[in-house]
DNA sequence: GTGGTCTAGACCACG
DNA sequence: GTGGTCTAGACCACG
C-alpha cells in the first residue's frame, strides 16, 4: 500500500487515501479479493488520525469498492456499480467534460487530447500479457 | 448566463458558479472581451449573495479567466494560463486520470474511452464555421 | 506575531497583514513549517473580524507562501515560487524600478541608493550565525 | 507623452497614469519646466474618461510634481520635496524594503539584487554625457 | 452603477 | 478547535 498523502494539500486528507486506493485498485495494483490492512495499520502507516483512516474505509464501502466482513478484516469488493449503464455512461462523460474544460483553459488544443489520452491509458494497463482477471465490465 | 446552482449540493456554491463559467468559455458560449453580468445582477438571477457571486468573480479573475476593473464591470479575459507548457501538460494529464479511475470503477472498458471523449469534443466544437458575431473590438 | 494594523490607511486591512506576514518571513522571524495563529486568534489579537484574517490567510495561500487546512490550522510553507526565472526577475526588476522613481522625486541622488540598499539588506539578515531555534522537524 | 495603459490591470487607470508619468520625470524624459498635455488632450490620447485624466493631474499637483499656472496649462515643477531629509531617506527605505520582500519571496538571493539594481539604475540615466541639467538634490 | 472591503453572525466539514 | 462558506447589510473608490 504505497499511498502518499500531503498535509498541506487543500484535498482532505480521508478524499486523498479514498481517491489514491481507487486509483491503485484501477491499475489492477490491487484486485477484487485482496486484503486492506486494518484501519489500525493504515492510520500507523500513513501518520494520520485513526478515525481518519476509518472515514475513508467507510467512504470506500459506502461506494462498494471496499467490502468488510466480520472478524476477516477489510478486502477489495467485487466489482458490481450499481447504477444502470446509461447512468454510468453519463457520469463518465460528466468527467470527460471537466478535462475538456481544462484543456480549453490550460490552452492545449482539443486535437492534442486523444493521444494523452491513449498515453495514459497504457499506464493504467502496465503490461498487457502478464496474468490478470479479465475486465469485469 | 444560464447557470443552474444546487445549494444543497456538496460543491460550494461559489465554485459551482466558477465550474459552470470555465465550462461556457471553454464552449465558446462566452468569448474573450465578452461582458460579464454584474456581480449584483449575477446575485439577483441565482438568488444567492453578492458576496458569494463577487467571490466567484474574484477566484476567477485569479485565474486570469475573468477580468474585472472597479466601477467597470467585469469581461472575459484574452488567454494566456501562467504556467509552463509542461506544467499545463502535468495538470491535464492528472484531470485524464481521474477519469480514467473513474470509468474503470464505473466498469465502463478503458476501450470505449477514446470514442465517449471525441464524442464530447464534438460537443465543445459545435461547428466551427457556424455564423458567429465578429470581434465587436 | 507583532502585527501592526492601520484602519485608516488606505490599503485594505487583509493587505496590510499580508505584507506584514511576508515581511516577517522574509526576515526569518517566521521559518517554513512554523504555525501560524489560528484564523480566530488573529482577529481578536487585531481587532478584526474573522472574515478579514481569513482572506489575509486566503490571499497567502494563493500565493503559496502559507498552507492552510480544515480542522489543522495554518502553516508557514516550503518556499516553491510557481513562476519562471525569467518571471522572477522581471518581477523584482519592476518592484526596484518603482524605487528609483521614488528616489528621484525625493531627491535622493541614485549614487547614494546601492549603500542605502545594502544597509537594508543586513536588517533582513541579522547574523546567519547567530542562535537560532532547530528545525522542530 | 508615450503612456501605456491597462485597462485590465488592477491598478486604477488614474494611478498607472500617475505613475507613468512619475516614471517620464525620474528617467528626465520629461523635465522641469516642460509643458503637459491638457487633461482633454491627455484623455483624447489615452482613450480614457477626461474625469479620470483630471484626477491624475490633481494627484500630481498634490504631490508637487506637476504645477498648473492659470491660464498657461500645466508644467513640470520644479522639484522640492516637502520633507525633510530625514523623513525622505525614510520613505525610500521602506520602498526598497518592500523590493526585499519581494526578492525573498521570489527566491532571488539577496546578493542579486545591488548588480540588479545597478544595471536599473542605468537605465534611468540612458546617457551620462548628453546635456542635462544637474541633478537637482 | 460598478467592483472591493469590512463587520456580525450562522452553520458546516475535518480530524 | 480549526478553516471554509454563506448571508445581510453597510460603506467606499472609480469613472
Amino acid at each position: 500500500m504505497d499511498l502518499r498523502i500531503d498535509p498541506t494539500d487543500a484535498v482532505p486528507i480521508y478524499a486523498q487515501v479514498v481517491d489514491q486506493i481507487k486509483a491503485l485498485i484501477a491499475s489492477r495494483a490491487l484486485r477484487p479479493g485482496d486484503p486492506m490492512p486494518s484501519v489500525r495499520e493504515l492510520a500507523v502507516n500513513l501518520r494520520i488520525n485513526r478515525n481518519t483512516a476509518s472515514k475513508a474505509y467507510q467512504t470506500l464501502e459506502a461506494e462498494g469498492i471496499l467490502a468488510s466482513r466480520q472478524g476477516q478484516g477489510t478486502v477489495v469488493a467485487e466489482g458490481g456499480a450499481p447504477w444502470s449503464h446509461e447512468e454510468r455512461v453519463r457520469r463518465l462523460e460528466r468527467s470527460l467534460d471537466r478535462s475538456i474544460v481544462e484543456a480549453y483553459h490550460l490552452e492545449i488544443p482539443f486535437d492534442e487530447m486523444p493521444p494523452i489520452l491513449e498515453e495514459r491509458l497504457k499506464r493504467f494497463t502496465p503490461d498487457d500479457n502478464r496474468d490478470k482477471k479479465e475486465d469485469p465490465a
